[in-house]
DNA sequence: CTGTTAGCGCCTTCAG
DNA sequence: CTGAAGGCGCTAACAG
């Protein structure tokens, strides 16, 4: 292997223990012996062993990132890709690396939590697609290694989470249905155990409500974010409500598998049925028409858990819960409720 | 912190030796203590620490992913993320980590990859998204520490390459269009410093030859595997040859911005002009036509990247070329060569 | 079969 | 300002 701190340390004359200190940016240091050591360490193209200083320091300056069924998950694809672009260059900036893993590995699935925490020394962890019934939900708040959730809106001392404001983002969504004359709107959400699946079932349930519009839980289907389940869940609202006149959708996903559907009985989107999905995830702009969507910034999503985490790895911060804003985009699939219907 | 081993031979009676023994399943073991031992590392809940055994070991179970421009390819995207699940999942399976390095960040851009492995002591690299003309590129190739390159086909005793075989697959493609009796076929190629694209020219020319048909360089375009280079692709390609009746794009995405520059013409696909797009990603069975591409095993292609890389580290294996092979999914964007053009 | 003894490469008091 | 000494938690000869 390469050149060890000893061998810079004989090579330049003096101790290891200085060889040390000028590496770490100690002050007190003679100016001329700390050149010496610095060329030394250049000529000899020294690295630091980071095992060694891991081993003393205690810390390993890795962070994990788990993610629940990273390759099952061919519906968060879009949404995790991009969370995990911010965080990887987040972290990679903040002097950290970034271990990767998934949990769907059959064996993993069963080892607690913290185990899997000591065992490869992270100094802190990431999570997303976590589930709120998922076993290590519980484990890791009550953790004493730091770490931060991904749209799982729980806190400790030690957990924090980032979340876009799903509410807010569900709320924006049925209002601009509202505005537009939709009375009746179903919506096709998420499965129930997704945080973030209740709390737009709130923000549609709120919304509605302030319009003067009764909550029905009839006009909710539970898919699994999947664009079968998007076809599945029109279908069946459809034939439930024959006035129905706009869906919103929990999933990009979901409202595309929805307007297909649509599409394959000859049922025109926007006039027949106004859409509205959630995610924003590339193919919303690249559908036609164009999918009118609640847009969730990913990449900040990311990047602003890893700066989290890593303050509290850090600044000693406690736990807290960070809330982006949604938007909401309008696109192609969302019209005014009767208009053009007798172009059909 | 938890546990160490001192903890357990002391409550256990033992020597640390012993513990270790057992930990390492060592046959040399009286069956009474390893079983006295293991009781104790059960209810103190004893976690090895991985980083003094690294240290020891001078192997860390730990292998780099290093992907050039992570962030920024909103290009290999899709083909990078299933990859990515299929490394994940076979590195986790045969035990090792799996650290995300992306070499975007711009510090990290000039810092010799010798030195980024040594100091992150990773026991092997993967590398995705990689130039030919990349600095990094030759270094990998000659360095001592063990390396997989995904889609640059370059071999010595340390380094290995997983591909498909872009020949055989811009083949299949051309013969597809030939075979429907197109003779003047374009090809809107990824940029020239991409392994794959070279081959992929290779094989574009040598269908065209079979089949008689001159090569033309005036009917390549390089683009830069992104959507806005399909069109512009198709736009000059167009100007060019007026009989001009089927373009091979080099990627999915690329073939997509091509359809939709046709589209904007109100030029019908497949009838005015045939399609063939690279990668078979998602979208490609979701867009209107669907799309007749050449398909590329991703998640296999990660996953047998993982395994070369991991059998070169465990079983010593020199450096070799795995070659997975490519398949053309017909679907909606070809069809015949003048047929139905009366209609539009 | 088991304990003793050396380190792995680095950081950190504690004395000079 | 600098060096000597101890130790992080674990593995690996080498003796018993």
């Amino acid at each position: 292997m390469g050149p060890t701190i000893k061998d810079v340390a004989k090579e330049a004359g003096v101790s290891i223990t200085t060889v040390s200190r000028v590496l770490n940016q100690y002050s007190d240091v003679n100016p001329k012996t700390r050149t010496k050591v610095l060329k030394v360490v250049e000529q000899l193209g020294y690295q630091p062993n980071s095992v060694a200083r891991s081993l003393v320091m205690k810390r390993t300056q890795t962070v994990g990132l788990v993610v629940s069924d990273l390759s099952r998950s061919r519906n968060g694809h879009h949404f995790m890709f991009d969370v995990l672009c911010g965080i990887n260059d987040r972290v990679q900036e903040l002097g950290y690396d970034l271990v990767l893993f998934s949990t769907s590995t059959t064996a993993q699935k069963k080892t607690p939590y913290m185990d899997f925490v000591r065992q490869r020394r992270v100094d802190g962890v990431l999570m997303m697609g976590i589930r709120l019934d998922d076993p290590y939900t519980h484990e890791v708040v009550e953790a004493s290694v730091p770490s931060v959730l991904i749209d799982v809106p729980l806190v400790s001392d030690t957990c924090s989470y980032v979340t876009t404001d799903n509410v807010a983002g569900a709320t924006m969504a049925i209002q601009h249905l509202v505005e537009l004359g939709h009375r009746r709107i179903g919506f096709v959400n998420g499965h129930a155990q997704a945080a973030v699946s209740k709390e737009r079932l709130q923000g549609y349930r709120m919304a509605l409500e302030e319009a003067g519009i009764a909550y029905d839980p009839e006009l909710v289907y539970y898919g699994n974010f999947e664009q079968q389940d998007g076809a599945t869940g029109v279908a069946e609202l459809m034939e439930k409500f024959e006035d129905l006149s706009a869906v919103f959708f929990a999933s990009d996903l979901m409202a595309l598998g929805g307007i297909k559907y649509l599409q394959s009985l000859q049922l025109r989107v926007p006039e027949r049925m106004s859409i509205v999905g959630y995610d924003d995830i590339e193919l919303a702009a690249m559908m036609q028409p164009m999918l009118t969507t609640v847009r969730q910034t990913r990449y900040e999503m990311g990047q602003s858990a890893a700066e989290t985490l890593i303050r509290m790895l850090e600044q000693n911060e406690k736990g807290r819960g960070i809330v982006l804003p949604p938007e909401l985009v309008v696109r192609e699939t969302t019209s005014k409720h009767g208009v053009n219907l007798s172009h059909i």
